[in-house]
DNA sequence: GACCGCATTGAAATCGATACCAGTTTTTGT
DNA sequence: ACAAAAACTGGTATCGATTTCAATGCGGTC
């Protein structure tokens, strides 16, 4: 593949010039139309490992989430990969599969990458033992955060989120309400804490249970409780992925939305409006997430020295059949 | 950040020793270790850039796909993503939105990152452009391919597919079956004509419908399809983006699968499942489809001169309720 | 006509690693 | 114990670009 040096010498002029073209420095017009025409010719494409070396900046970014086939980070990463591409910035995508050990890993490797920034959804295992100054570029986090608030973050409002469903239940006429959540997240332990809130408040109690992230145990969590004598009303689940789990495991006890058991969960995918009565979910900014995410990221590395702040954004509630009021008997 | 001849110097040792230690050339135990403490207090991570420049191997992958938020292509590109990262190689992930421009912008990246090899879902237009020997760098194809068959690909038995759904709803007592498939890439069409084959084989007519690829055109197009007098009594999707679209345009018209209409498609989504009565699809193989499609690539980087081969995978019919028994009445 | 300033251009250093070659030490064989 | 082979180590060129600094040419000014 020719490099800059051939360009140079077909156009007759020397390597800077040609680089001069690249970068639009000063050149004048007739030199540089000698020189794209010898570019043309050669179809000359810059290096970029070259380029970076010298220049000490990648255009990189890495993107760290969980599991790219969980829809909501599956949005996410398109909203981030558009506005990185649009930013000239190019991005390199790991899955995590809530790893610590794989966590670490890919920071590694981003290190190696000396990318510019990283926008990561961290497992909680870094999310406490995390410190973001220590790893020599910047740090956005999404959809999970350290409690104590420092670092740059978007987020969800995840207690409120909850207690709005929760909310949502209670005027519906619900009063046994279960939660399901997941063990590795902080996400889950916030949403826990909104709807233990909520319930509280209520007078009311707020059993909950948590499992790891997997539709299976989700699954296997939701068939076991729904075959217990008290068995909840009502269930809030505290994301796409569980939900899944939770209808599979409704399906197959054979229950009815919502006359068996109503249903309020976490991300409004495709189909939870497809699937007979609707599912009631809180839906997130995916895309405002990602380019927030970003956003953030860039306005950091424009000011280093810039306050630490979180974007908290707030989930809208999507009613649908699934938690139609109780009817009185 | 610390680089080699830092660790070098700590070490008391040449940087060639340390470029050996990295690459695990020959070296002494005991300066093995003095490397490796200075490396480690150091935290020393070698640059990548760097590296690539001179070694002229960038391990480096690129995936472009038209959009990552296709369950299909985010379920390959999971697993075309692990196996790369099995194999030491990196994934650049960029999505065309099948258009032709941004296709080409992402092939030239892909040279200026001087990447090992590309899998590509190319456009209808570049699937009939494309010369990847003019490329300088190897790409196996998936989903898509050219018809007179040159080049690697991996892709499902298409006509079969669709050929396989035909064949299911004429077993089942439909007769008027239209099809909806899509007008930008060859998969669409390798579809059609597997779905027009196995009805003008039944002596049957074969109506069909083309659309962009958006859930929105699909909706339409079934939404406008259904209202008409002579409207198909059974319908064939040509993926699961549109089926999401006619699933919709189905119950906003207030018809009952199958009783109303049958349907059939494709894409295994986690959804099919889960709305009354299920529907019935082929299911695309697609971890195996991420995973050959990386090891013809390996294999190709391997032995460059090796013959050119298509793997064709068969999809799985799964039938559920959409497509039940026509009932005599 | 000498001098200054501006706009261009080129030469050479540099980014941080690996590759190659040559030199030195250690091991092995007899 | 000596020669030959093997193992290890260091110096330097190199990958392909950008960056810095110096040189050149040209026009205008006094």
């Amino acid at each position: 593949m020719a490099k800059i040096k051939d360009v140079a010498e077909l156009a007759g002029v020397s390597v800077s010039t040609v680089s001069r073209v690249l970068c639009n420095g000063p050149v004048s017009d007739k030199v540089r139309k000698r020189v794209e025409a010898a570019m043309a010719k050669l179809d000359y494409r810059p290096n970029l490992a070259a380029r970076r070396l010298r220049s000490q900046h990648t255009d990189t970014i890495g993107l760290i989430v969980s599991d790219i086939r969980n829809p909501f980070f599956t949005a996410v990463s398109r909203a981030v990969e558009d506005e990185a591409y649009r930013n000239g910035m190019r991005v390199i995508l790991c899955n995590t599969d809530e790893s610590p050990e794989k966590e670490a890993m890919y920071l590694k490797l981003m290190r190696e990458e000396r990318v510019t920034g990283v926008i990561l959804a961290p497992t909680r295992h870094s999310v406490a033992a995390l410190d973001p100054e220590s790893l020599g570029f910047p740090v956005v986090m999404i959809d999970r955060t350290p409690a104590q608030g420092d670092g740059d973050a978007v987020v969800l409002d995840n207690r409120r989120a909850a207690a709005q469903l929760v909310e949502h239940l209670l005027a519906a006429g619900y009063r046994d309400i279960g939660g399901l959540f997941g063990n590795t997240s902080s996400t889950g332990a916030e949403r826990h804490a909104g709807f233990a809130e909520a319930l509280t408040h209520a007078g009311l109690p707020s059993p909950a249970r948590f499992v790891p992230p997997s539709v299976e145990a989700a699954e296997a969590a939701v068939t076991a409780w729904l075959a217990e004598p008290d068995r909840p009303r009502a269930l809030l689940i505290s994301n796409g992925i569980f939900l899944l789990g939770a209808v599979r495991a409704i399906k197959a006890a054979g229950l009815c939305l919502p006359q068996d058991l109503a249903l309020a969960g976490f991300d409004n995918e495709v189909w939870t409006s497809l699937i007979d009565p609707g599912l009631t979910v809180i839906e997130q900014p995916v895309d405002e997430i990602g380019r927030s995410a970003m956003a953030m990221l860039l306005a950091r590395l424009e000011d280093p020295a810039r306050s630490h702040r979180h974007v908290v954004l707030q989930g809208k509630l999507v009613a649908r059949g699934s938690s139609a009021p109780l009817r009185q008997r």
